[in-house]
RNA sequence: GCCGACGUGGCGGAACUGGCAUACGCGCAGGACUUAGAAUCCUGUGGUCGCAAGACCUUGGAGGUUCAACUCCUCUCGUCGGCACCA
């Protein structure tokens, strides 16, 4: 008998499989019954593929190969997303180019992820740094400018001072750079801009469409932020101006309680309104602008615990008393949210009441008698029906090298024209030197007088490139339509193809991604569909995440804790198909878990008990001989794992494969087993878990003549519902729900005979007796 | 502050639609094999009391609904995640 050995089987069998070509080049075949398994674009990080990346991956490979075998036409591509700032920063420190850098990456991640039996296929592979790919991501760039949906806007944006590029401000973390964690400053720069906003309430109420986690969707929901108010007109008292000062509000029945209102310091400054500020407030109120304009949103945020604010000695006219009401100018009020003027109503609000107290500001108690829809009716001079939004539109310029050029060209005579599609792509030129310029503009400004300058397509006169490029998020939004025609060079997939595989059937991504990506992936979706690309709404029909795999002390994994578990080492000594099947064991999919290496062995233990098992088995040495209990032990298995699959719910799947084991262990020493025939579905079985051992049990002894194929394209075994069926059922009796004992009786048993039985348990009268079929009787004393 | 999850043995977890709480694995204890160890196999293993038969208790805590609650309801404590002067 052979030990288990899977460094010597799964070598064997890994490059079968290559040579083999198996589940490569699916995109072009029919899909009749077709299942898209997409999981999440990855960055190709220099550290190598990490066991957090291993859950996921096979979670949607177990479910792949059930769903082969169990008759579907599956599509299961990879690729990368392969522009990003790591490789710059490390291209900056180091000198070397990040296309080599990530080329190199994508290598070693494409071995482990072979090594580690993922059913990937890899004919349809792409890295959005590939010219071949990002050419269609420029050219997407064009489109939405030609649908006026990309424009130029000048502001206040997030300056992160150690990348030297522009975040957004869904990228910034409490005040600091999402990726390097510097404080963020503001700066103003020209940008480009996606105006997502156009699809607010598409991108709301088609959440009604797709299976995803509800804690999901309401985060989409919450970001986007729809908030149905009113807006309210605020005339100042100063009887030369005419300015008008509208604020949101979601209650309107409030406004009687308005005692002041508090504007925007961004927004003061915007309608000039320090014209009309009073002698003796001139100096208080520039101090205070001019120490707001200095202030970042992190500061803004610190003063949290003290509210600060200044009084502009103007007063408006409430709309509904004509009374006056001062005006004050405060941070604590956001200029980039509703109208950047809030209304106080001291009496009811909170925040309100505090910034009153502090100041000194008057506190009115009111009545809420009428209802908002009466104002609107009654003052329809000065309120109107509004709806805000949180969501603000996407800037996407970044002052970076790695990263897909912006297709624009800008002529002192035509102004900004989106490069002619002919022209595309614009290739990412060729540099030495990826830092920023020193007065932060971006490293293409580098590039060579041939990059930088080009033909004006309007006018044909000389015009200068954009030197910004876009956004990763720009790369990603769209990656899912490339795999079903990643080759083609005249569209960014043919509707064919499109037609054949989406939308995406099962998404599987971390929490990390829950807003900013799908919602950038969705507002793609839904341009390209009213373009006329696409027939869909939502482009992820199903979607699951994956928890976090933490490190043995139950914390996150990280270099710096010394707790990181490296795939490649638990690959070499336990094999690949071990590490598979234990992260899979470890609990489900979507809970966070903790690295446990005892059972890690305790899984090895397991595939171990099945080779000697099956080895024996195979042998006759049981004789053949079928076993009666172990044969419907067999078929309750393929029931379980029938069902647990599909949910992906890989935990129980694998436990019911371990009690099958225990089972046939103990047939086994009463030298007893599986006919061939049953021992070829226990293969089966086993096929999604441990892909390798699956194999070598099903041609491990045949030669390349008369080879019966691969395990993993055999069909998917059904059980026999007549052989699941249990002659006996044990019962628990109950006496005032307190399990007092247990008869076995034959399932067949009338509803009589068990009240019957059960009765013999208690002496006296019972007041009431139930039956639960199958399961227990509770008798009520 | 707001929103969303989650609390089950020593540990990871199971329990489907309200129906025998603790499946499966780890760990631990004892045993077999062995010169010894490793490996493997077998047995036991929620807690308390008890020689035992058994009794009582147990799903963060306190109540409630029900013949029956890990599951539903109310309150409460704790942990984690997301968002935030969001009007």
């Amino acid at each position: 008998m052979k030990p288990y050995d899977p460094k010597v089987i799964e070598a064997k069998w890994v490059k079968k499989w290559r040579e083999d070509k198996l589940f490569q080049g699916t995109a072009v075949k029919k899909a009749t019954d077709k299942l898209y398994i997409l999981y999440a674009f990855a960055y190709p990080s220099g550290s190598g593929l990490h066991v957090g990346h291993v859950e996921p991956t096979t979670a949607l490979d177990m479910y792949a190969r059930y769903s082969r075998m169990a008759g579907k036409d599956v599509f299961f591509p990879v690729g990368w997303d392969a522009f990003g700032l790591p490789a710059e920063n490390y291209a900056i420190k180091t000198g070397i180019h990040p296309a080599k850098t990530t080329k190199d990456a994508i290598h070693a991640f494409e071995k482990q992820i072979e090594r580690v039996g993922i059913s990937y296929d890899w004919e349809t592979e792409i890295a959005t740094c590939h010219p071949g790919y990002y050419k269609w991501t420029q050219w997407i760039f064009t489109q939405l400018f030609k649908a006026g949906l990309a424009y130029r806007d000048k502001g206040w944006v997030n300056w992160c001072p150690a990348d030297k590029t522009v975040l957004a401000n869904e990228q910034v973390v409490e005040g600091k750079c999402e990726r390097c964690g510097t404080a963020v400053i503001q700066k103003e720069l020209e940008q480009w801009k996606f105006k997502i906003t156009a699809y607010q309430d598409e991108l709301l109420d088609d959440l009604d469409q797709v299976n995803w986690p509800n804690s999901t969707k309401l985060q989409q929901k919450n970001w986007i932020g729809r908030s149905e108010g009113a807006e309210v007109s605020f005339q100042l008292s100063v009887i030369s101006s005419e300015q008008i000062l509208k604020c949101f509000t979601t209650r309107l029945d409030t406004i009687e309680g308005v005692t002041f209102v508090v504007i925007a310091p961004e927004k003061f400054r915007e309608m000039g309104l320090m014209d009309n500020v009073g002698a003796s407030f001139m100096t208080p109120v520039q101090e205070y602008l001019d120490a707001a304009s200095h202030k970042t949103e992190e500061q803004r945020r610190v003063g949290e615990k003290e509210k600060t604010g200044v009084d502009t000695g103007l007063t408006l006219i409430h709309p509904l008393t004509g009374e006056e009401v001062p005006l004050w100018i405060a941070d604590y009020v956001l200029s980039g949210f509703g109208t950047g003027v809030v209304m106080g109503v001291p009496s009811l609000d909170e925040r309100d009441s505090a910034f009153a107290k502090k100041f000194g500001l008057p506190i009115k108690e009111i009545s809420l008698d009428k209802t908002v829809g009466q104002l609107l009716k009654e003052h329809p001079e000065v309120f109107s029906k509004k709806t805000n939004y949180k969501l603000r539109d996407w800037l996407i310029s970044r002052q970076r090298y790695w990263g897909a050029p912006i297709p624009m060209t800008f002529c002192n005579k035509c102004g900004w024209q989106a490069v002619p599609d002919k022209d595309l792509p614009v290739l990412l030129p060729e540099l030495e030197d990826f830092k920023p310029t020193d007065d932060g503009r971006s490293p293409l400004e580098k590039a060579s007088e041939e990059w930088k300058y080009t033909i004006c397509p309007e006018c044909g006169g000389k015009a200068k490139r954009e030197v910004d490029t876009m956004d990763t998020f720009v790369d990603s939004s769209w990656y899912f339509l490339r795999y079903t025609d990643a080759r083609n060079e005249t569209e960014f997939a043919s509707k064919e193809q499109m037609k054949k595989w989406l939308p995406v059937d099962t998404y599987l991504i971390g929490p990390e991604h829950i807003v900013l990506h799908l919602l950038y992936a969705r507002f793609f979706t839904k341009f390209l569909r009213d373009q006329g690309y696409l027939d869909f709404d939502e482009p992820f029909m199903k979607m699951r995440h994956q928890g976090m795999i933490l490190g043995p002390d139950g914390k996150k994994m990280s270099k710096s804790k010394g707790n990181v578990i490296n795939p490649d080492e638990i690959i070499e000594k336990f094999g690949a198909d071990t590490l598979r099947v234990y992260e899979m064991f470890m609990g489900p999919l979507d809970a966070d878990k903790a690295w446990d290496m005892g059972s890690v062995a305790g899984v090895y233990r397991f595939l171990s008990r099945i080779y000697s098992l099956f080895q024996t088995n195979a042998k006759g040495d049981l004789g053949n001989k079928g076993d009666k209990g172990l044969t419907k032990k067999l078929h309750k298995t393929i029931k379980k794992l029938t069902e647990d699959l599909p949910q992906m719910r890989f935990n129980t799947a694998i436990a019911a494969l371990m009690e099958l084991v225990n089972v046939w262990s103990e047939s086994s020493a009463q030298h007893a087993g599986f006919t061939p025939e049953e021992l070829e579905i226990v293969a089966k079985l086993l096929a999604p878990f441990a892909p390798y051992l699956a194999e070598e049990m099903h041609r491990g002894n045949t030669g390349d003549e008369g080879d019966k194929g691969s395990i993993h394209e055999q069909k998917w075994p059904e059980y026999d519902p007549i052989l699941i069926e249990d002659e006996e059922v044990e019962y628990a009796v109950q006496v005032n729900g307190k399990v007092k004992g247990r008869f076995t009786i034959a399932s067949s048993a009338h509803k009589d005979e068990i009240q019957e039985k059960a009765l013999t348990f208690i002496s006296g009268k019972p007041k009431k007796i139930i039956v639960v079929p199958r399961r227990l009787v509770n008798i009520v004393v």
